[in-house]
DNA sequence: GCTTTATGCAACTTTTAGGTTGCATATTAT
DNA sequence: ATAATATGCAACCTAAAAGTTGCATAAAGC
């Protein structure tokens, strides 16, 4: 899995709802969570194959309809993989004062 | 700012990869951040524009040379609110188990 | 069996993104 | 002064994304 794929599918506003909406209620049916995006079904059900593809969502038939429901490790990888980035950045900083502070051994 | 234009803005390799770079050196100049990026400098130009509206760089003039910067603060945002999200999510479980056990007094 | 519901898929249009090339310009170095 | 460097901006191209409409189909309800 891709790293800039899972953003990049968190990246629009209508798919972040419907991540959203999972969070606080599941599975939920894919009509149910298509409903009150301001977009047909069909173009809901096109960006819910972009959080499928990018491993944010499984979904489950279960007779005439599919339950959705969220992959929270996704969702957790993206929260480290950022985590890492603040991490670095901050060690970078840390050992950029040690290094000044062992020059100036008289603080 | 807009949460979704945050993850829009990191959800592409060559941005993640600029993004990824300034955690580790900075302040880097625009021509540096822009090299073997496999593309034409006004190219990463560009993609330093979107993580600029994105609130995730800074560029501070110098002379003739472009100084960027990360801006910590919207990494920082970006990463709590996935972290929101995954504390719904398992609040919702933690509700649900307890309602379960309620009905269940004898577990 | 007939109808309704919950979906799927394909074709199409429009908008946005990603990238290029070409040219202009201000700063620094010689 | 001239040349080299570090940028900026606009026009353009191509590909991908976002969304639509129209039609097909399997499951459930009556």
């Amino acid at each position: 899995m891709n790293q800039a794929q899972v953003f990049k599918a968190l990246g629009d506003p209508a798919r972040l709802t419907m991540i959203s909406r999972l969070t606080t209620a599941e599975p939920q049916t894919i009509g149910e969570l298509s409903a009150d995006l301001g977009m047909s079904r069909q173009g809901a059900r096109k960006q819910l194959k972009v959080l499928e593809s990018a491993q944010l969502i499984q979904l489950r038939q279960k007779g005439r309809q599919t339950e959705v429901s969220l992959a929270v490790d996704q969702l957790q990888q993206a929260r480290r993989f950022i985590e890492r980035l603040e991490q670095q950045w901050d060690q970078r900083l840390h050992a950029l004062k040690t290094l000044v502070e062992g020059h100036q051994p008289d603080d």
